[in-house]
Parts: C-alpha cells; structure tokens; sequence
DNA sequence: AGTTAATTCGTATTTACAGTACGAAATCGA
DNA sequence: TCGATTTCGTACTGTAAATACGAATTAACT
C-alpha cells in the first residue's frame, strides 16, 4: 500500500485511476463468467489486464474486494434501471408485472450479470451486512416497499387483486421467488436448454405468466358480493422450525 | 461393530472403508455448511476428523471430489423422498402441489442440505455434466416427466387447470422456480426473517399457493363466490376432485 | 500365538496462489 | 525542466493443496 494518499476527485490522476479501476472490473467480471469467481485466480487477471501484481493490488487489496466492487456496480447500475421500468405503470399488479418483465429482460439481455449475482449470493451471502440483503428489492426504493403494499392493497379493494392476500407477505414472497428463479435459469444457462427443450426465455416468462394468474383476482365478472373475506393469514411469525 | 455380514473378499476392510468414507463426508458437510464451500480448507476437515493428509487423500484426492460425493448423495437421498411424497395424490395439481409441499418441508427440515445445494448450483453448474441438471426434477424418474405431463392434460381436459397451459412449459416452469426459490431462501436464511419480518416458511408456503392459484382454473361458473381457498395441505380432498 | 494385508501415521516435499515490499523506471501535468 | 503519481520488475512471505513413502498400527485369518 504504497502511496493512495489523497487524490483529489476531478484530477487527471484521479481520471486515470478511475479508468484502469474500470479496466480491472471489466477484466475480472469476464473471467469470472467465464471460470467462475472461485476459480479465478489474480494471475488470470494481471494477464486479462496487462498489470503487474504490485500495480493491481494498488487498487484491490484482496480479490474479494473485486468481487463486492463488481457487485456495488451492478447494484447501483441497475437500481436506476428498475425504477424506470416501473414507472409506467401505475395499479399494483401492474407495477408488479413491469418489475417481472424488467427482470425477464435482464435475463435474456444481461445474463452474465445474473450468473455472477448467483454466484455471489451463494459464496457471499453469509457475509452480508443486512442492509444489503434487500438487492433487488431494495432498489425499489424510490416507489419504496411501503408504496408497493400500499399499492397491492388498493388492488385487492378495487378489486384487480385477489382478496386474502396479505400485501407484506406477497411482496416478498414472489419478488424473491423470481430473483431465485431468474438466477437459477442463469446459473444453469445453455443446459436448461439442451435437457428441456425450453428457451431460457419462455420457462420465466411462463413462470411470470402463472404468478400473474396467481395474483389476479379470479373473475373480474363476479360483481361484489361479500364473497368470503379471507384472513390474510399472517405468517407464522417467528416460529420456524430451523 | 454389530453386523459382520457375510466374510466376503475383501468386505471387513471394505466395510472399515465406508464408514470412514462418511465419517469424512459427514464432517466436511457440516464444515462447508458453516464456513462456506469455498473457504473450508482440507485442514479443517482433517481436524474435525482426525484424520493425516495423507489418510485423508487416500479417500478422495481432491476436495472438490469431497463436494461431489456430497452432492450426489444427497441427490439419491432425496429421490426416495421424493417419491413417496408424491406417491398418494392423484391428479396432477395434486401431484405438484405435493411435491412442493414437499420442497417446503425439505427448506425447514433440511435448510443446510438446500444450502449445500444452492452453494453447489452456483459453483459447479458449469461443470455439470447435462445429465445431472435434473436433480430434483430427474428424481421424478418414476412418475416420469412424461406421466406428469399426462397428469396436467388430463387436469386441463376435466377442468381443474387453466386451460392454455402448455404440459411441458409449464411443468418445468415451476418446478425451476419452485426450486430456486427454495435455494435463495436457504442461503439467505436468518436474514430474510429479519429484515422482512416474514418467516422463510410462511414466504415459501405462500409462493406455494401463488402458484397453486396460477395453475389452478378460475373457479367454475357458479356463484359461490371467487376461487374457494383450498389447501393442499394433507389429501386436497373433495372439493377438486377431477 | 504369529503372519499377512489393509490402513493410518509422521513427516517431508512440491506446487500454486495470495498478497507484500520496495526501488527503479516510466508517465503525466505544470 | 520539476515533482507528483503510477507502473514495473523482482524478490519475498505465507498459506494451502496435493503427493510420496517408510514406519507404525490395526484387523483378519490361521
């Protein structure tokens, strides 16, 4: 850790500094694709990059600090992303439903960047400070998790959504149900191809499809009628067997 | 040593052989459960079996053969499971719907065995050899994909499923969403509950029942009110019959 | 008992990779 | 040009994987 004293933002060393630290990710984030994060090693990426050890640690000091660089990107990148495509729509399914098409785009378009969040959250999950847990979701943080619910409630009285769900537990449970799945389907990539007869594409997209189905409220003919007005059941709080 | 069995060529020390062989599984699973596959190192588990390198490697010459051998015994392990799980319903939204009842069970009861295979997943599918990629789904061998298939026409054809479902979309559709959900709830594990104040089994359960909805055909003409909440809890007996 | 075969131990060694140290050389801005 | 900054080259430390092999131990069979 030679000198890292204080460069000055806007400063042509500092420009530079943050274009080989570009170079580095980039580098790093295609092997890693390519022979996965653990089986990396720096030597591959000194070679992809041109950089000697010395140099390369000047601007990471141990390679899982690449790994959590790579990842606060792509976070960050995408964050803006996700809101945008939920900014159209405006009831609770559909908001819902332009998050899930959103997600189905990045894994046709970006699926190297899924592949790698799987891997991460396999290998690093443990070490998560818990704020970050939220990823995804918490990206929605403009619209915000407060103004889905609401969302999700105003459907179920108007009646787009069906009755008895309980906004907090379906929210969570079908954007985390998705991101599994999406990142599954990336993981598994080409094969899931190969063995099903399936594109990538379509399995999600039907997956989506069904929870659409799951989610809609059933006939939109059937007018009012008090129709039995389940309790959302709570979920079992706290009282899990693991 | 309770059972000396028929003295065959070779059998005692064969024997011997076994139970080391799973000493050495047993230990390396809990560690790699703790630590994380890719940060447990061949003397943790030589420590936590008292075993030398040296007798170590006799067993499995490298540690990914260690992480192998894990994987496909919980691979066969499961298969049985899953099976009989299955085993009592009758149609095919029964049968689904026990098997991932089943899945939800394995995510409480099992949570680390879920966990390997998330860490797995992510770390080795590049390796898969494509028969493997199954897993879960291949253990249905006896059903057999295509007699669920059968199942869901049927189920569209008497009414109990939506129609336009496509038998071979949908199926693998859930069952890889099913199974990645599963896999992100066990790796993020404690997590989850506390930052979303939602227990991992009642998200599971209530994925669960989305997707029963999804797949489910909107509740027949009759005015007895929308879509009556059935649980597939024990036999789903009665009401969808079909 | 004693012989034999399988197993394990001890220990030493090789290889690979992560990460550090530091001065010399090159580069860039002024 | 000077001075600040980055990169290079190289040599070094440390840790862990994996192998080798003879000695010691244990189990099985007469």
């Amino acid at each position: 850790m030679a000198t890292k004293a204080k460069v000055k933002v806007g400063n042509p060393y500092h420009q530079h500094r943050e274009r080989q630290r570009r170079r580095i990710l980039d580098a790093a984030k295609e092997i890693f694709d390519e022979r996965g994060i653990d089986r990396t090693t720096m030597a591959e990426i000194m070679a992809a990059t041109g950089l000697r050890a010395s140099t390369l640690y000047e601007y990471f000091s141990k390679k899982d600090d690449i790994v959590w660089a790579i990842f606060s990107d792509m976070i960050e990148e995408d964050s803006a992303r996700a809101k945008i495509a939920v900014e159209g729509a405006t009831t609770g399914l559909a908001k819902i439903m332009a998050l899930l098409e959103h997600m189905a785009d990045q894994l046709s378009n970006d699926s190297a960047k899924i592949r790698f969040m799987a891997q991460f959250d396999a290998m690093y999950a443990r070490d998560w400070p818990v704020e970050r847990l939220l990823t995804l979701e918490g990206q929605l943080n403009d619209i915000g998790f407060e103004g889905f619910k609401k969302l999700i409630r105003e459907g179920i009285d108007d009646g787009s959504l069906r009755r008895g769900l309980d906004p907090d537990l379906t929210l969570h449970a079908v954007i985390n149900a998705v991101i599994g799945a999406q990142r599954r389907l990336a993981s598994l990539g080409t094969k899931v191809e190969l063995e099903y007869g399936q594109s990538i594409d379509s399995l999600f997209k039907e997956m989506i499809r069904i929870v659409e189905f799951g989610l809609r409220a059933p006939a939109p003919s059937n007018k009012n009628g008090p129709a039995p007005r389940v309790k959302a059941r709570k979920g079992s709080k706290g009282k899990r067997t693991l």
